[in-house]
DNA sequence: TTCTGTGAATACCTTCACAGCG
DNA sequence: CGCTGTGAAGGTATTCACAGAA
């Protein structure tokens, strides 16, 4: 791997690539040209091929890409050759919805619990077997179970004292869906996904057309 | 407004913007820099002024912008004067969630309607009087309810028939949350929200650090 | 003087185009 | 030959720096 630093935007193909790999290799598919995955998310080929170029050298001149191999390779540089523990903190309906999500699992993230302020929800099981434990017990939970990230479903009110317990528990990894500003400590990387601002995007993207800027 | 097509990252921002505004506004500011804006978001204070400067003058040379004016005119530019409708595909726990997320309300988008392919679902009625509806009547339920854009919340299998459906049903905008490419068509625009992405691009962090990248 | 609005400079991301290997 | 790996070119986004208005 070269010393350059890495773009998310490459990240996140890589991340696209990988689900791509995971198709064909189970279709039985062996090789694969950059050419023609770039043309599966129309995409340029040279970006995949520069993608991959920052990791190594993949590719066999003439032919392309062997599949699994990449798949394996790709996977690897992402970190996701084990298990990824998750939690959740936050139980109302967000978080029960992420900690039930099927999709994680299949993907190498796998949520061991959620984490709530509310005596009533707190000792319960939710229904996939996730157990709902009291947020004063995060930092023990944390380092008993091994978990390594955290998706933050709290008030928005509440986010920003949240992650620094978070943080403090040793978690480096925020996945936020607070609709607030959160700054991560060195070290640590927050990704957050508000949903709010997502609509406004479209709203924007409606409201150009109507007023005929097409 | 000037003709250059403005980018998403800019109209992200803005949406970034709208919120401190509100909050200022509410606080009673009247006048704020782009310096003092800048240093919330620790952002670059010229960022902010190309950003505005896309729609207008705005400011007030040696003072700043007009709080409340400001906020007003990003709200219209991104079509936020009104309450726009819209509309949850799925009727799974992540649908469920999105459709009693209070935050939407709060930021003028109204969750209208679910909808569902499972008899034993439809006709029920959400916590919050949310009705959930036949896939079937998407169309006329579109039209009868004003209803502008969709949230996708099905398994990954179904996404891209349900976007076609949706699309059918003259709905332009879908902010899509099934790990699915999916292609918009021409006039349309699709966001997607991937969270399984999102947490490998943490993990890749967390990979990093480890292998001493720092 | 302060702070906006903006051309110029820089940094970054993507695409082109081709040398070179299998 | 076909396709990778990559320097060079082309675009786009961000930051700098300053002229000019209040």
């Amino acid at each position: 791997m070269k010393a350059e630093k890495i773009s998310e935007f490459t990240t996140h193909r890589l991340s696209i690539y990988l689900r791509c790999l995971a198709a064909l290799d189970e279709e039985g598919v062996e090789t694969i040209s950059s050419k023609s995955l770039a043309e599966r998310f129309n995409l340029n080929s040279a970006q995949i091929r520069k993608d991959l170029a920052y990791f190594g050298q993949f590719g066999v001149r003439g032919v392309g890409y062997p599949v699994r191999d990449l798949r394996r390779r790709i996977s690897n540089i992402l970190g996701l050759d084990s298990l990824h523990k998750v939690c959740v903190i936050g139980g109302g309906n967000l978080g029960m919805a992420l900690a039930e999500y099927g999709g994680f699992l299949q993907h190498g993230f796998s949520v061991v619990a959620v984490f709530e302020n509310s005596p009533a929800k707190i000792g319960t099981t939710w229904r996939n077997g996730v157990p709902v434990v009291s947020i004063g017990d995060l930092k023990e939970t944390v380092r008993a179970r091994g978990i390594e990230m955290a998706m933050i479903a709290v008030p928005a009110a509440a986010a920003r004292e949240v992650c620094e317990r978070v943080f403090d528990a040793g978690i480096r990894a925020i996945l936020n869906f607070a609709p607030v500003r959160v700054v991560p400590r060195p070290g640590t990387k927050i990704q957050s996904i508000d949903l709010s601002i997502s609509l406004e995007g479209l709203s924007f993207f409606l409201a150009g057309r109507a007023t005929g800027t097409r």
